[in-house]
DNA sequence: TAACCGTGGCT
DNA sequence: TAGCCAAGGTT
């Protein structure tokens, strides 16, 4: 596998350079809390603009946090954008990252997986690093039937016999871009791979049965409401509540949810509210949700809060739920 | 343990 | 196109 990467390796922002010294731990976390769940393609952009603005651990804990949630807007999954914060404080607090994989797991937003990849690629330690593309690949080589994710023990057992005690970190990573690029989820390029001969899914003639997973639960349909309160080209946001779905970011007024479509269900103030004929449908990780529109204008009598330039929407920091919704009333003739 | 928590790319 | 999937963590 070593031998693979040193070939094949992908040039990742977040890596040093090939030949120079272990890369910067601030990289390596903000990268890798990133990465949880989140793809590399929309990491870069993000990951990019990060580091320009905020070149240091110190200088992210000196952040505003709206300034820091405001950027993070797109990627998705917010606690990351809320422990990120907190957990740039207590890293410039203490005077750096924590060098071990027990103390950086202590660190808000770090778990099993990240603490083990920061250890391993930014100190050089011996770790067993877990993700998604070990846990596949690993799954193949070893053909484990049991199906995830209660196979976990079982892969991070078979990882850890596998796991060499130098480069522990080029070896997870030489892992993770094999699953990427030849250990895909469908059609594998098993030819193409450097550990066909010893993985027992290759033999088995179904690599692409490896590994198995349990059938997800549908997802419920949800309904309910934005609101628009527009005055003088600028339109009312608010803060959403600092825990739960979209927490902590900058948003449109809404309703509740509720499972069926509301009437005009609690607008944030008294106006003469009209309501759109088109819907904003929008799919999160466990619900599916139908937004109605309605629409005010309003003098200038409207409630205090922060008015946001109609121009200057793309600022704003808004999650891609409110974004759509914001770009379908714009286009929307009312 | 299991529910909760986003989004965009890919097929 | 609708579903699958991703460098998971927290409660």
């Amino acid at each position: 596998m070593l031998a693979w990467y040193d070939a094949h390796a992908r040039d990742l922002p977040w890596r040093a350079a090939p030949g120079t010294n272990a890369p910067d731990p601030y990289r390596v976390w903000l990268s890798e809390i990133m990465l949880q769940q989140t793809t590399v393609a929309a990491v870069r952009p993000k990951f990019a603009a990060f580091v320009a603005r905020w070149p240091s651990v110190e200088a992210l804990a000196a952040a505003p946090e709206a300034d820091l949630m405001a950027a993070w807007a797109g990627l998705g999954y917010y606690a990351r954008a809320r422990n990120l914060h907190a957990c740039a404080r207590t890293v410039a607090e203490r005077g750096g990252f924590p060098d071990t994989e027990e103390g950086l797991r202590a660190l808000p937003g770090v778990g099993a997986y990240t603490a083990a990849a920061i250890a391993a690629i930014a100190f050089g330690a011996r770790a067993v690093v877990v993700d998604a593309n070990v846990a596949r690949v690993v799954a193949r080589v070893f053909a484990i039937s049991r199906p995830l994710p209660g196979a976990m023990p079982d892969l991070r057992d078979a990882t850890d016999r596998i796991t060499p005690d130098t480069r522990s970190g080029d070896f997870a990573q030489a892992m993770m871009d094999l699953g990427s690029s030849v250990c895909t989820p469908r059609a594998p390029h098993c030819l193409a791979c450097p550990l066909a001969e010893d993985c027992a899914a290759y033999r088995s003639g179904d690599p692409e049965g490896f590994p198995i997973k349990l059938a997800k639960a549908a997802k419920p349909q949800r309904h309910g409401t934005i609101f628009w309160a527009e005055q003088e080209g600028r339109v009312l946001l608010v803060r959403r509540p600092p825990r739960g779905l979209l927490g902590g970011m900058r948003a449109l007024p809404t309703g509740p949810w509720a499972d069926t479509p509301p009437a005009l269900a609690d607008p944030p103030f008294a106006a003469a509210w009209q309501m759109l004929p088109e819907t904003v449908s929008h799919t999160f990780t466990h619900f599916r949700l139908e937004l109605a529109l309605a629409v005010a204008r309003v003098d200038g009598h409207g409630p205090i809060g922060e008015w946001w330039s109609v121009t200057e929407m793309d600022s704003a920091g808004l999650p891609t739920v409110f974004a759509k919704a914001a770009t379908a009333i714009r286009r929307a003739r009312w």
